[in-house]
DNA sequence: CCGTATCCACATCGATACTG
DNA sequence: CAGTATCGATGTGGATACGG
């Protein structure tokens, strides 16, 4: 609503709207594992996604499903089975994601290298942070602001 | 190419990873106007990205200077001026990103009536709950036919 | 087998106030 | 200008239990 006009760039809500969606790992996880394996029942998929709880693995594919980037399909058998499937817009998706996919495999070790440097240079500053708090006795500004 | 190991969970735990860090919208804002704009002031940032608070801008900005994807400059000036710019491997992240980037504006249209389609049928389906699912019509074509 | 519902610990984020 | 600190509301996600 109060996200109008980031510069020029008016898809800038557009991208936030879809960010939103489809920028958690879930749903990443999904549109990747349909997009490479086809169809899939629930079950498979999550057991080829590491980590998902039921709930989670629901609540990503209705919002997949709602926002018509995955087809649900339910056979009335017994036991029930439901298949999933990506449809032409969420095999449109596949190119992104596999890009970002792609580049995370290829720069992950970047990254943690980074975080390693950034890291120690925090702890070696925080070492030295404790010096500026040495004495805080003396000072009278104290005298008449003591506002609890 | 890395879409093949993709089954493999060490592939999964980079993705996951990455994602977190550079899954949500602010950082994407952010790295999408450094990689247009070039160097940005904070305040610069601030303005250019509508709706991000001065805490959530700052933590954004110093975990993608941890990940090695964004340089933090200080001049020791009055007033002080801190400046912001992609690293090489920050660039990199821009084409996938821009990808989808590219990606939404083109179908966030697609994805609204997808929306708009699956509410009504929900509310439709809402309605009739209590009498137990009479009819199922009004045949959609969810699958596919997007035009361009 | 495929969900939905409930509870609750936990993280996230915005608002606000203050500093150098 | 460019942060840091704190707090409280809100959201998120896992565990669990139950229903079709």
């Amino acid at each position: 609503m109060s996200l109008q006009d980031t510069s020029q760039h008016s898809n800038c809500t557009a991208m936030s709207d879809v960010l939103n969606r489809i920028g958690d790992k879930w749903s990443v996880m999904v549109v990747g594992m349909l997009g490479r394996q086809g169809t899939l029942r629930f079950n498979e998929l999550k057991r080829l996604i590491n980590g998902v709880s039921q709930r989670m693995l629901t609540l990503t594919l209705r919002n997949l499903e709602r926002d018509g980037l995955v087809t649900r399909t339910i056979y009335p058998e017994v036991p029930p089975r439901v298949e999933y499937a990506l449809t032409e817009l969420g095999k449109t998706l596949q190119q992104p994601i596999s890009a970002l996919w792609d580049w995370s495999s290829e720069n992950h070790g970047s990254i943690m290298d980074a975080r390693a440097i950034y890291d120690a240079r925090s702890a070696a500053v925080a070492e030295d942070a404790p010096r500026k708090v040495a004495y805080v006795g003396s000072e009278g500004r104290l005298a008449g602001a003591r506002s609890i």
